[in-house]
DNA sequence: TTAGGGTTAG
């Protein structure tokens, strides 16, 4: 059945003179703007809310004769922004009652909204559809398909589909494909894949654009790759594709997580000279790294900034800066900065109230951050597992042993599932009061989700372990974590280099620091300055002194309490001072 | 021309 373009009715449209229409409804005024407009008047501004789409949606299928597949389509991509997936799967099944006619667009919807739903396999089920109809599947369908494989953690699935589309000519990728796959492999860990496929796709038809760019140069700055991003971001210059306000902000995120404000300064400046201004993103990303550091002066300033030239902070932006007093210790600011932004009616949701419970925790207020929490759900907002974590780290940080595991047990009364954080948590305290057997207890009976843990969990295990004297036990759980699949990281090996200087076993340090390099993974800060306090127990001043000007010249520092306990033993061997000719610079730094 | 792609907070 073929239907009349509703663009061609000279403005007026048929199916809806058989509306009434009452004054009350804004999907009516819609329609009615409908009628005297014609099908290019903008339905999609006036349906505001769930009930607007159904009311329209029931209008339609009324009409004689029936809208177009095309005003079907608007209305359900009006329905999924609003997040009623179900809604449209239920209308959609209404519609092939009705034996409306479909076509690929709205198959397309179909398929996207089950990936939505996170119902990818469901989202296959509608292919058959496709082949009944005599309708073609094209690359949008497969698009949508690899993207819900992603978004249900399928990797695997997500690239076996991509590479048969490819390997059996099924599809050519476009732009868009490679986009959406590169974008799921980056944001599941995988930068150096991502960048592999960039490289591949240079020497394909499909060309890289702005978007695969902006996520390859994304994804290097997460993983702190930031020399690689701007060299990506020069080429992408040279070849004649302008960065734009994403690119920027990703690349200036990467900066700031580094600390490199230098270059922060030089890329604001850029973006500004090539007419592209910050948003409220790329200033929150700033004001965020700059709370991150303990820049927290800073960051008002470039909040009233930002103010000055009339970009308003959001959600995000004040929930930085109340991490920022939290982290700081000034959970009170933090308050304020919470009930300003109610009394502006931004409704705090739940990762402000954990910023803030987190802050609470910090002061060892626990009473207020339970409080806090209780407060929670009277707004209309719910806590999440986070929230819970956050709560239980507090109880045991202030000692609430007792209380710590009936709040767990609570905790998972209430049908929250307890994630690894929680479990490390639990581990972490059992560990710092001493109790060692409770925790490898609990451990043990972990051993079943070992599978998904990850090097984090394993480092609190291996911290306990050593913080309690249990090297060995620790350094067995160390030698069976590459069978696991797993990488130690910097953290882990400075847990064990710091659990054998601790005892004095230096030499066992310096082969674990020959792991660490061998490993691919460099000595940070952290091992210098363990290293150092380590030799300055034993008394060992003349290696001490070589290693802290291999730290100095790797621009690495003493932090506080290395620095102190260099003091002390200046303090009693003065002549120790000679063999440092930089100790002044050292403890400038 | 109704479908699919990139940035920020616990």
């Amino acid at each position: 059945m073929k239907r009349i373009p509703l663009c061609k009715c000279n403005g007026t449209i048929p199916f809806l003179s058989f509306v009434a229409i009452p004054r009350s409804c804004s999907v009516n005024r819609s329609i009615s703007a409908m009628s005297k407009f014609g099908v290019n008047s903008n339905f999609e501004k006036e349906v505001k809310c769930l009930d607007d789409a159904v009311n329209l949606f029931h209008q339609m299928v009324r009409m004689k004769p029936l809208p177009s597949v095309v005003d079907f389509s608007k209305l359900f991509k009006i329905m999924i922004s609003m997040k009623h997936y179900s809604t449209v799967l239920s209308h959609f099944r209404e519609m092939q009652k009705l034996g409306i006619p479909i076509n690929v667009f709205i198959l397309n919807i179909m398929i996207n909204n089950y990936c939505l739903m996170h119902h990818v396999d469901c989202a296959f089920s509608v292919l058959p559809i496709y082949l009944k109809s005599g309708i073609s599947f094209n690359v949008v369908t497969f698009t949508a398909l690899i993207r819900g494989f992603f978004a249900e953690n399928k990797v695997k699935d997500a690239v076996e589909l991509f590479k048969k589309l490819v390997r059996e000519k099924i599809c050519e990728p476009n732009e868009v494909m490679y986009a959406t796959v590169m974008n799921g492999l980056s944001k599941k860990g995988h930068t150096q894949k991502t960048l592999s496929l960039l490289r591949l796709m240079e020497q394909r038809s499909t060309k890289p654009d702005l978007f695969i760019y902006s996520i390859v140069i994304d994804a290097l700055c997460k993983d702190g790759y930031s020399d690689d991003a701007i060299n990506l971001f020069n080429e992408m210059k040279q070849k004649g594709i302008p960065p734009d306000i994403l690119t920027y902000s990703s690349l200036i995120d990467g900066f700031c997580k580094l600390g490199q404000w230098e270059k922060v300064r030089t890329y604001l400046s850029e973006m500004v000279n090539h007419n592209i201004y910050p948003d409220v993103r790329t200033f929150t990303i700033v004001i965020d790294g700059l709370c991150k550091e303990g820049k927290v002066a800073d960051a008002e300033e470039v909040m009233k900034h930002m103010v000055g030239k009339g970009v308003e902070p959001d959600i995000i932006t004040y929930t930085a800066i109340m991490d920022g007093y939290c982290l700081r210790g000034q959970v009170d600011r933090a308050r304020r900065v919470f009930d300003f932004m109610i009394d502006k009616s931004i409704e705090p949701n739940i990762i402000c109230y954990s910023v803030l419970i987190k802050g609470y925790c910090k002061k060892k207020k626990v009473a207020e951050a339970m409080k806090l929490l209780g407060e929670i759900s009277q707004r209309g907002s719910k806590p999440d597992i986070v929230t819970y974590n956050t709560i239980l780290q507090g109880l045991f940080e202030v000692g609430r042993i007792g209380d710590a595991k009936d709040f767990y047990v609570e905790m998972i009364s209430l049908g929250f599932i307890p994630d690894l954080y929680t479990h490390g948590t639990l581990l972490n305290g059992y560990f710092k009061y001493g109790l060692v057997e409770e925790a490898m207890s609990f451990f043990d009976k972990l051993e079943r989700k070992r599978e998904n843990a990850n090097i984090e969990f394993f480092n609190v295990v291996i911290n306990g372990l050593c913080k309690n004297g249990k090297l060995d036990k620790a350094h067995a759980i160390f030698e069976k974590l590459s069978s696991m699949g797993l990488l130690p990281n910097a953290r882990t090996y400075n847990t064990l280099i710091t659990g054998f200087c601790l005892k004095g076993l230096l030499d066992e340090s310096k082969d674990m620091l020959r792991k660490m390099e061998d490993n691919g993974c460099m000595p940070d800060n952290v091992t210098y300055n363990v290293f150092v306090r380590g030799y300055l127990r034993c008394n060992k001043i003349s290696e001490m002194t070589i290693l802290l000007k291999e730290m100095v010249r790797r621009g690495f520092s003493c932090d506080a309490t290395t620095t102190e306990l260099l003091l002390n033993v200046i303090r009693e061997n003065p002549s120790v001072l000679d063999m440092i000719p930089k100790f002044h610079s050292i403890k400038k730094k």
